[in-house]
DNA sequence: CGAATTTATTGCGGATCGGTACAAAATGGA
DNA sequence: TCCATTTTGTACCGATCCGCAATAAATTCG
C-alpha cells in the first residue's frame, strides 16, 4: 500500500509499532472503551493521521490484531506442529499462550481477540465475525494436530479427536478469561500443565512413544 | 430496601423486570457500549429514575447480574449437587448453562458476566473484581463437587480433583465464548456432552456406580 | 526554484456520553 | 383540604465520542 520511495512528506511514525501501541490500548481498555484519542496518544499520531493510515476504529483494531497474529503464529505453530511429541508440543504451545496473555506491565492483558471483543460480538456483526473466525481457527488447528497424533500412533484412531480438540480450545479460552480475571503467570501455567495431562489421559495418550500399544 | 407501604407517588415500574431488561441490554451490547439511554428505553424508566432506583451504571449492572444469578443458581445447584450421579449432574448442569447462554431472540447472548465484562476487566478495578469473583465462584463450585465425588467413591481419591475442576470451569468459559461467537444450541450441547465424557474419562470415573472398584 | 505529492496539525461539527437539578404529578396521612 | 413524601418528566451540564474539512509543513521531481 505504501511504497518506499514516495514523493511527499515522509511519515514520522512507524506503522508497525503504531499498531503495536494501538493493540496495547485495546487490550488494556477493551474495544469500545478505547477511543481514537487514546489511540492517538498511544501511537503519537494525530487522529487524522491514524484515520488516513489505517481507516476507522475497527480497521485499526483488525490490522493491529492481524499483525500480532502474524508475529506470534510462527512460534506457536512451530511448537504445536514441528515438535514430534504431542505432549511437549502442547506444553510449549500453551507456554507461549500463557506468556502472551500475561505480558503487560502490571496488568495481565489476556488475549487480544478473545478477551477484548467478546462483549461487542453480539451487537456488531463485523466484530462477531472476527470473534467467530478466531474461535474457528483455534478449533481447526487443534483438530489438525490431533489428526496428526492419530497418524503418528500417539493416540488411538477411534479416539474422539474432535472432542479432544475442543477441550484444548477450551483451555485456551479459559486461559484468556483467567488472565483477564487477574490470574498470575504461575497460576495459569499450573492450570495449563494439569489440563494438558488430563486431556492426554482422556485421549489415551501413550506418553513414551516407543511403547504405544493399540487398543 | 423499598418498603411496601410508602407514602409518596407509587412507582410505575417493576424493579425486578427492569433489571431483567437492563441485563438484556448489557448482554446484547456489552458493558461499555450500553448507554444509560439504552437502559432507559429498555426499562421504560426515565434516566433519573434509573439512577435513583439502582445507582450508577455499574451498580445497575451489578444488581442485574445478581438477580440473574440468584434466579438461576437454584436450578444449577440442584442439578450439580442434588443429583447423585456425577455424570448426570454435570450433564444437567451444563444443559442449564447452554440454555442460559443461548437464550435471546436470534442472537446467542452468552454469559452475562464472562461474555460481557471481559473486555473492561483490565481497565476498571471494580469490573475486574467482579469478573475475578465470578471465575472464583465457578472454581470452588466444581472443586466442591469433585470432592463430593471422591467421598462418594465415584472417582479415585488420588485423582487431580483441582485440575478436573479447572477443566469443568474451562468448559463453562469455552461455552460462554462460543455462544458469543455465534455457536448454536445444538453445537454447544454436543461440545458439552463430549467434553463431559472426556473429563470423566480423565478422572477415572466409574460410570456405573455399583461397579466402582478402587485403585 | 516552482509544482506536485504526501503527511501533520488545527479545529470543529453533530452526536452521544454519564450524571444531575428542578419542578410537576401522584399518592398517604393529618 | 393541605402537607409531607416519593416518583416522574424535562432539560441541561461538561466531557467525550468518531469522523472529517481545511490548512500548514516537509519532501521529491522537473
Amino acid at each position: 500500500m505504501e511504497r518506499k520511495l514516495s514523493r511527499g512528506r515522509p511519515r514520522e511514525y512507524d506503522p508497525e509499532q503504531a499498531l503495536t501501541a494501538a493493540l496495547g490500548e485495546f487490550r488494556r481498555r477493551g474495544y469500545t472503551a478505547t477511543s481514537l484519542d487514546h489511540l492517538s496518544e498511544a501511537t503519537d499520531m494525530a487522529r487524522p493521521s491514524l484515520y488516513a493510515a489505517f481507516g476507522n476504529k475497527f480497521e485499526i483494531y483488525r490490522r493491529a490484531v492481524r499483525q500480532y497474529a502474524d508475529e506470534s503464529a510462527g512460534r506457536r505453530n512451530h511448537a504445536l506442529f514441528e515438535e514430534p511429541s504431542l505432549r511437549k508440543g502442547l506444553e510449549d504451545y500453551f507456554a507461549e499462550i500463557v506468556a502472551a496473555y500475561i505480558s503487560g506491565e502490571g496488568q495481565p492483558l489476556g488475549c487480544p481477540i478473545l478477551s477484548v471483543i467478546s462483549g461487542e460480538a453480539a451487537a456488531d456483526p463485523l466484530i462477531g465475525a472476527e470473534l467467530a473466525a478466531a474461535v474457528e481457527r483455534t478449533d481447526v488447528q487443534f483438530r489438525r494436530r490431533m489428526s496428526m497424533a492419530v497418524d503418528a500412533g500417539e493416540i488411538s484412531g477411534d479416539a474422539d479427536t474432535v472432542g479432544i480438540a475442543a477441550m484444548l480450545a477450551g483451555l485456551q479460552h479459559s486461559l484468556a478469561l483467567r488472565a483477564r480475571a487477574g490470574g498470575t503467570g504461575p497460576e495459569l501455567s499450573r492450570i495449563a500443565r494439569s489440563y494438558i495431562t488430563l486431556v492426554l489421559k482422556a485421549a489415551g495418550y501413550a506418553d513414551h512413544q516407543g511403547t504405544v500399544r493399540p487398543r
